[in-house]
DNA sequence: TTCGGCTATGACACCGTTGTCATGACTTCG
DNA sequence: CGAAGTCATGACAACGGTGTCATAGCCGAA
């Protein structure tokens, strides 16, 4: 491969200064940039970024871990959007700065983390994200030497740089906008209750009802997932979650699910029965993961989980850092989605 | 950030030593071995890949591409499943061999391709992998110096060496295991009809009529998806492929659908008609997508997309060639998926 | 005219490792 | 007992850039 010196050859000028042409460095003369700029492009000259990094000590490369960095284990239940959103976001931005993405899974085994922020400390990487499957508290491993560490869906207990869903405002907007279209009795069927997202989110329902002067019926209320359960354990749960509120005296207009994927499976259901959505009955989910939410027949209505722009905002947390900004410990930044509206809701029909 | 000579001082000896330490080169006596050891430990000595990499000319990084690649502009309805489990494959071979991997996403402008593999190209990768979204045909960008490319999911016109899932044997496959359990009027309800996977499947499933000596029966046989449509005209499109063939006057047994997607709409259609799945009419998908296959009542009886397996595939050709082996253009490498099968498919009820 | 200041450029060392080659101590064998 | 061979180690240069400082040429002001 050529090097610097093969084009200061032929363009006649000194290594240093085919160095500040390519650094668009001052002053160079205008004839002496073009004959060097020629020599580049005649040679197909890519300078090296490793011996730039030896010199002036920034690699231009950020390290992100993804995978088992839970203190739950994975459950493929709630990891219901593809985190690769989530490095879109990230990568989008930080290709915009230059920055070039180094990526490791841990397969799911914690134990392997360590090993990688190894590898991302050998290449002298300027930064690192964690991301998380699905909004959690983590923790992160020893650092290693490594500084400017960022957490994507989740947060830890040292106040490292988060970023996080906000899994209350959206619940609350969405309830907001079905008791704006008449809704009085709104079930929420839940994920599995322990999660971070289950209790915002439960926040976010009840003070909504509140906001709007509606009693809170617990009865409408009700896990409709556990963690850890056998596919025909969840399956019966979720039955007899929808079944109880559905044998209500005075029974729920809408019921929202807890995901996507279960509204998916509540219109399996409803349907085998012989109701019909959304005449009979209208539903909402959550995470907008449009590979069911647009697929779906009526298109569901539901709450983004904006993963692009959450990347991005982790992104621009961490070049911030770079660019010698404040560190901005701070609480989570918590990004809101938007209420997704469509068919899978109508007004409630008199009975 | 301390260096080799730090440890060299501290250890009592040469940075020569010390690298021969690090790099398990003989010849290194024991006691000396466990000095610098120690050395290292003491100071949290981390090598710098830069370095080396000038040095050795072995950077230790692959580069990886995905994203709007292809000469098919993207279409969401054909990403079944999210690329991220070909990045997974590839990364766990990568990992240990001790190659660490370098993503770029085109964000879905293929213009920005040549920028990306300069930016690899500053970072001297040792190979580049493009990842199609789906099987297809690619036309790669011009590789600016670089060598050693793969393609996972897709193939080009010159022979590149290319990891694609083996369509064919998948639906053959699944079809045969049909007939097996008794089935005799299959219908096939397609993917756009210009894509590779639905040439490739077609072929199977007629194949695995031929074999059993059974016709084929052209109305049982349409595409039930047109590329760029709008969602009504693809609903459209669907609703009217799954009505001609229940119409027949010697309607399917069961229905295959091109996708796991296809087969959920197809569970909603039929049950909002009043049909049993699978008590009146079987339904097969293509690609396990597990968040739908899984998640389905009943769950379905689909075929396994490799794509972990593609990815290691894709890895251990690039592999191979780093380790000097030979170049292997060939045509190519077919991966076969399983059958998974699932409660979506009971024999045919007689009528 | 002379001198300070600015512009454009180059010489040189250095970043952190490793390949090449040399060297000294110790074995082994005839 | 000396020559040849092995083992453990170190000196030195080189990889491809960039930071620091020096320098030559030119300008305008005193």
């Amino acid at each position: 491969m050529p090097t610097i010196y093969d084009v200061a050859k032929i363009a006649g000028v000194s290594p240093k200064t085919v160095s500040r042409v390519l650094n668009d460095a001052t002053p160079v003369a205008q004839t002496t940039r073009r004959a060097v700029e020629a020599a580049i492009e005649q040679l197909g000259y890519v300078p090296s970024y490793a011996a730039r990094t030896m010199r002036s000590n920034r690699s231009g490369l950020v390290g992100l871990i993804s995978g088992a960095i839970s203190e739950v284990p994975s459950s493929p239940e709630l990891s219901g959007l593809p985190e690769i959103y989530i490095f879109q976001g990230i990568q989008t931005l930080l290709r915009q700065a230059g920055k070039t993405l180094l990526i490791a899974d841990t397969g799911g085994d914690a134990a392997t983390i360590p090993q990688l922020i190894k590898t991302f400390a050998e290449h002298r990487v300027e930064g690192v994200f964690y991301v998380a499957p699905y909004h959690q508290p983590v923790t992160l491993p020893p650092r290693q030497g490594l500084a400017n560490f960022v957490i994507a869906n989740g947060f830890d207990a040292e106040g490292t740089p988060a970023v996080v869903p906000d899994d209350y405002a959206g619940q609350k907007a969405l309830v907001a906008r079905l008791i704006e279209v008449g809704h009085r009795r709104i079930a929420y069927l839940t994920l599995p209750r322990d999660v971070v997202a289950t209790r915002e989110r439960t926040a976010g329902y009840i003070d909504a009802l509140k906001d709007a002067g509606l009693p809170v019926d617990p009865a409408l209320l009700r896990p409709a997932e556990a963690l850890g359960q056998s596919p025909e354990d969840g399956r019966r749960m979720l039955e007899y979650a929808l079944s109880s509120v559905l044998a209500l005296p005075d029974p729920p207009t809408v019921i929202c699910a807890g995901t996507d994927r279960l509204a998916m499976q509540f219109y399996g259901i409803l349907r085998s029965r012989g109701m019909r959505v959304p005449e009979d009955i209208s539903i909402t989910g959550y995470d907008d993961y449009r590979l069911i939410s647009e697929t779906l027949y009526p298109p569901l209505t539901t709450v983004e989980l904006p993963y692009v722009r959450m990347g991005q905002a982790a992104a621009k947390i961490l070049l911030d850092r770079l660019a010698g900004g404040a560190p901005a410990p701070a609480p989570p930044q918590r990004i809101g989605g938007a209420v997704r509206w469509r068919d899978s809701v109508v007004p409630p029909q008199r009975a």
